[in-house]
DNA sequence: AATGAATGAGTCTTCATTCAT
DNA sequence: GATGAATGAAGACTCATTCAT
């Protein structure tokens, strides 16, 4: 295993379809670039995140329409989505990126746990703790994100879909 | 962003606190290494995992000891969990180490899809292509997973416990 | 320290106000430019120096024009002056460059070497090496040269003029 | 003429007949390197200037030995003194050594005035601003040294010694 | 067995130069 | 002629790997 990023300037050049050096014309840096493109991911499911979630509806469809929003993002967009979770896996993640992503983070948190204590008020959901609650169907949301973004032709015909997710509040 | 590896051979010594060079006495290769690390964990998950899987009880009962088991491992050695997490994520991965883990992966599927199935019939889940819902539960166990691995202070006081992905088996 | 050149053509362009690429319509290459660059400075000496060693005067006074005129075309283009010190400093000049500056360098010498002789034939210098009193002057003219490149405003207010270097002639 | 370092680490792994990364296990950036040689030399200088400054003997026989201990330096290591030069006539130079070279020229320049002044008292110098003369001498010390770096070996033979330049305070 | 000095290929970044418009 | 996008060869720095002691 000979040293080595992860993803090289030069395979995005390469993907890119440019010379080496042309990157540089529009990014300054590798991590302007990483910084871009994360921050584009960003803004994509946090628009869709913001668009789902003032849908009308009960609870429950809005909670369903918000779960799937974001998978459709990270499914369609397996490229990026890929790009997006190796450039948050990575130690050396601009810092403003970090943020961003933390944020939304919370955003998506707070928006979740809102809809859930609605929908425990509309009997939509069982009692329980709504903060575990949010925390389980973030988790779970991820990973079927992550499966989706890893095999997206697969999980098209035979993944389930968010809706399952609403499970996790039982009846 | 300057080059860098997430985690150098000069980590490994230092963290093992031995020479610099003496790693090489182990392992022939950094490959190897992670190899070798990769496979302790699989293994200790795949032991965790068969071991709950033959526990008496009925298929929800098993189904809970599994999903417990596997988090747990995760849960409670966060750090060689994100070592693999990084090594799984890297596309360097050495091969035989993927192998492996594709092979639990499957093992695993069969093995969840089995005790759904019994479930099923013993009316403790709800009908339902269980390809799926073992898809989502695996999907939602990672999730899981990772978010234990990446804040597992956090994890331990708030976080909800594996029995809530029985949720996704409605009742 | 990252890689960098002192003076990159973009520079160039951007102090000629002209675009980017538009410095190759006019040199051929950078190597080009300099040479175009320090042959103007060279050839400046080189028109003061014989004009002063022209004038009337005893050899003294024409010694004295001669310092003068050297040090005041370095002194009132500090830019230019520093912009040739780079490029005969720098391991890569060109050669023809080179050559020019040094076929200079050796008619300076010429003349400043006949002039001393001059100076002490008529009792207005003392005995002494010819070669090396030219030495001690051409060196010591560079180093004001330099001190007046380098600090053009404190040298006009409190440097000493060429006159001093007369000196070195004693009486 | 393309891109290109004046001096490149390459060159200085080759010049010291060691590979490429081992430069970096004594220094850890070219910035330091450029620091730790450009320390040295100031030091020697330095060195060499306060103990010539202290030596017993009429102001002008201080100040000839103070003048032919500078030189000394740059001509018995003319390697070093080019580098020297280099570095301290490079835009990029470490700004601690350039704080250091500057320190010292206000030394020196110090020790020099106070010499000349002592001088002056003596009737050993003619009368004139100090600080003029001072910059002079040290103007012609630098050319001086400068050329016994550049051509050492001429130098020595047929170059003048520092005394010279005490003829700049005529008598 | 253990140490850490030594090696050199790989990666980011800069910049002289070319070329399509 | 003029512009600036595109190219690619250097150069600083990192780090897996080897090897003398």
């Amino acid at each position: 295993m000979r040293p080595g990023q992860s993803v090289t300037m030069a395979d995005v050049a390469t993907e890119a379809d440019v010379s080496y050096g042309l990157v540089y014309r529009y990014y300054t840096s590798k991590e302007a670039l990483l910084d871009a493109l994360g921050t584009h991911v960003v803004r994509m499911v946090s628009g869709a995140m913001h668009q789902a979630a003032e849908l009308p509806g009960t609870p429950r469809q809005r909670l369903d329409a918000l779960l799937s929003a974001v998978l459709a993002v990270r499914r369609d967009q397996p490229d990026i989505a890929r790009a997006l979770h190796r450039v948050m896996t990575d130690e050396e993640i601009p810092a403003r990126l970090r943020q961003l992503a933390l944020g939304q983070e919370r955003t998506f948190r707070a928006l979740l746990r809102r809809l859930i204590v609605d929908a425990q008020r509309a009997g939509e959901a069982s009692a329980g703790d709504p903060d575990q609650l949010a925390t389980a169907m973030m988790a779970s949301l991820d990973g079927l994100s992550r499966l989706a973004a890893r095999e997206p032709r697969e999980f098209m015909r035979h993944g389930p879909d968010a809706k399952i997710l609403l499970r996790l509040l039982k009846t």
